[in-house]
DNA sequence: TACCTAAACTAACGATTGTTAGTTTTTATT
DNA sequence: AATAAAAACTAACAATCGTTAGTTTAGGTA
């Protein structure tokens, strides 16, 4: 019999859903208490502070992110194959925690300790997208534009999918990925 | 003589500031008053509370998009060429004010009296937007994927251009308006 | 039954929050 | 120089913040 989630995990799980929707700086611990059932000091059996709560849930995605991007990058394909692949890692850990993702994508700054590892996470992510955007036009498989514009467009639609995930949940991910793929690759003129 | 900026603007041009570093509830009245050089209590003599400066952040520009969007849609133009229109919009508004906007959508939530308000423009804008879209693919302008995710890609790169416009200030704003919208459009593959 | 541990509780701490009241200083106008 | 208005100041408020200390309760194991 193994345990599902602990309570830790637990905690982790609701205030990420509490820091979606009014931001780290605005929930309490109170607020995450009362979510809960249990009073604010009781928190402090399982977490060690407010802020080791927003590290377990923005490094664990960074990292998630980093290694699917080494995967992707090590991988023998086309780059417009490894743009795809981009965007299906996207769509499945977005998928998989939409709540988190609010975090990662806002509530970065108010790391600690830890600010700057995910930067260099970040950093790295986006110099990697851009190898395999210029490889793609070296290649004569990507229109010759900016390759920062492109990156700054792909990234920024794949990094908003959290938003828009659940109001989306009859549509499968697989679905979902093949026909955002579509779009940002083709564009959407006839 | 006209005064080129008055008190209380230059409070709110201080605050979109650091509302963008650290967001609307990360930010005490106290920072605010140090980075204009003042003491806290001195705000409140050009400003009734914290609350009024996210306001008159978010609904000002909340309001110009709503004016560009209806302009689009009363001129008689194709769909496409609407839809470059509103990229135009975007990066207009955007350079003008990159720390409003980020106020515009990552604080809204922390709206009291006018979040309502602000809801109702957003979803006007947004369901202009899709008719705009719908007609295209009735046009035959547009191929016919989800007009939805269509909207979700090119929104969620025309809303994040205020993380990236503050890097890119050699790029003229009409180079990037074109640029983005062949990239939004004709996609990237050859 | 006796015991241990996990996980809850109550109470409180020092710090910080947005804001108000009342006062003084600065600036501009006559 | 006198005056009025604008804009700063000091001091403090009640509320709330994250967190700690010490205690009690519930559940499983010896």
């Amino acid at each position: 019999m193994r345990k599902l989630e602990t309570r830790k995990e637990e905690i982790v799980r609701v205030a990420a859903q509490l820091f979606k929707e009014k931001g780290y700086s605005a929930v309490t611990m109170r607020d995450l208490a009362a979510e809960m059932g249990i009073k604010a000091a009781s928190l402090y059996n399982h977490i060690t502070s407010k802020q080791d709560i927003l590290q377990t849930i923005i490094i664990s995605l960074a990292e998630e992110f980093t290694e699917g991007m080494n995967k992707v990058i090590r991988s023998e394909k086309s780059s417009i194959e490894k743009l795809k692949k981009i965007v299906q890692l996207h769509v499945t850990i977005a998928s998989a925690n939409t709540n988190g993702m609010a975090s990662l994508n806002t509530d970065w700054m108010h790391l600690e300790d830890q600010l700057e590892y995910y930067l260099k996470l970040r950093n790295d992510y986006e110099q990697n997208f851009l190898v395999i955007i210029k490889e793609g036009v070296k290649n004569l498989e990507i229109k010759s534009k900016n390759p920062e514009v492109i990156m700054f467009s792909m990234l920024s639609t794949l990094r908003s999918l959290y938003l828009w995930l659940p109001n989306k949940e009859d549509v499968s991910s697989s679905d979902l990925a093949l026909h955002l793929s579509e779009i940002l690759i083709e564009g959407i003129n006839k």
